[in-house]
Parts: C-alpha cells; structure tokens; sequence
DNA sequence: TCTATAATTAGCTAAATGACTAAATATAGA
DNA sequence: TCTATATTTAGTCATTTAGCTAATTATAGA
C-alpha cells in the first residue's frame, strides 16, 4: 500500500506528469533535458525526478557528468499504468506543446543547453 | 491534464485508498460506515469522500438522511485503474484487517453506528 | 593534480493538505 | 411545526510539499 501511495503520489503532480508524459514519447532524457522543458531550476527537476526513482516509475543511467532518465520498465508499476496516462494526456494541450518544445531541445547538445541554463549567452553581444 | 491529477491526488492518500479498496469489496456504503472504517470524525470522511467524487472515482446518492458511496462505473476514470489498484492492494495486510472490520461494521445497522460515533454507548451503565 | 561543470543535497519560504471542532443544512418522525 | 440527527461546510492548526538559492559531490579534461 505504501509503494502504491507513493505512486499515485509521483503522478500526482503537474510537472511530475509532463516529465512522465515526455518519458513516454523519448526513450532517455537527461536530467538539463528535463530542467529545459519543464522551465524550473535544474535542483528541482532533480528533485522531481528522485520522487518517480522512489516510486519505481523510473531509472537513471550515469554516463559521464550526464544522467539520463527513462521509464522503469522493469517495475512493479506496470502495464496498465503507462498505456492509461498516455492514453488521457494524449490529447492533452499542455502535453502536445510540450512535444513540440521537446522536439527542438533535442536538436540542442546537452552542452549547449547547460550552458544556456547557467546563464551564459549562446551568442555573446560583447 | 487537469483531471488527471485530480484522479491521482484523491488516490495518493492512505485514508482515501482505504474507501477505494473498501469499495471495491462492498457495492454501497454510507458516510458512518466509512468514518467508522477510518476512525476519523466524520467531517474528515466526508471531505475524502467529496475529493474522489470531484475526480470522478465514485459518487454519492442520497436516501432520507443516509447518504451511500458506491464507485461510479461510469466516469472516465474506468476500466484499468480500479483493477490494477485492486490487484496492488488484495495482498495488503493493512486492506485485510480493513475488510475483516468492515465484515463486521456491515452487520450493525447504521443507526447504532452514528448513536456510536455521536459518542453514546449503546449499553448504557447508569 | 587542478579546474570547470552536471547533478544532487541542504536549507529556506509560501502554498497546499489532512486533521480537528463548531456551525450550518437537510431530512425523519413526533 | 418542532426536535433530533446524518452529513456537509467553515474555520483553525500542524504537517507536507514544490519552488528557490547555496553548498556539495562527482566526473571530464587541461
């Protein structure tokens, strides 16, 4: 019962389901990935991200200074759930904005949208 | 998107799981029964219960001064979820001791159950 | 080895949530 | 109509949570 509270916990939150949704239509995301679509500070996308772990939605691979993320198809959260939400969100407005951002985040190297998320201007006036 | 978290958050607390599970073993219960299951006051059982109505989980029908909870079948919210959260919860030791209270909490009829809660003994000493 | 940097953890604040009691509402029965 | 009572709504308080910034950790590359 605890581990399926902390699940419905986990999808229970706006910014935990677009994460969840953009995990359904790309197979790995990196967490500045996250941090750019979602639009918050990297420490709460990660914070975000460490609530799915716990609920078994989703796993991480280290690759170097990047982490990626992907569905935790091996869980005990199954089945059902992932067909479901996609079902529900797949008309959902906010969801398919979010696609066609994602779509251009992915053309941009890690690198580069770290960069950007430090703060550093990608074409520098002076 | 909206509806969706709604659907989540009424099902990602321990007290409202509880009335989903019990739901799912009894077509129908009345708002004492469910605070008598919780053991709560019966104001807090009945904003749970105004929660999962809002999401679409279950509704509520009303006769004379009883008011009965059943699940709505006909909600969107249908099909795999209540299955699945069946599935999750039939081997939960916390859902067991549940249906072995309610077991008994559906012989006393629902007058002794409120006499009860309003804090009368129903074998008065003196 | 040292520096830069991607990500996480710690610590804080404002908002949301679950519990309670008291007040309000609606219905059965005298 | 009046009283008793099952349920809900209003109001309060303690806890949790989502966001932020700052500090820490771990890794790549000079």
């Amino acid at each position: 019962m605890k581990n399926l509270i902390a699940v419905f916990k986990a999808l229970s939150d706006r910014n935990r389901l677009r994460i969840f949704a953009a995990l359904l239509a790309y197979d790995e995301l990196c967490a500045c990935q996250v941090t750019e679509l979602l639009k918050v500070a990297g420490a709460t996308a990660s914070r975000h991200m460490a609530i799915m772990v716990q609920a078994g939605l989703i796993k991480n691979r280290k690759q170097g200074r990047w982490v990626y993320y992907s569905l935790n198809k091996s869980g005990d959260v199954q089945s059902p759930v992932p067909e479901w939400v996609e079902s529900k969100l797949k008309y959902s407005d906010e969801i398919k904005k979010d696609l066609k951002a994602l779509k251009k985040i992915m053309t941009i190297p890690p690198e580069d949208l770290c960069r950007q998320q430090r703060g550093e201007a990608c074409c520098p006036r002076d």
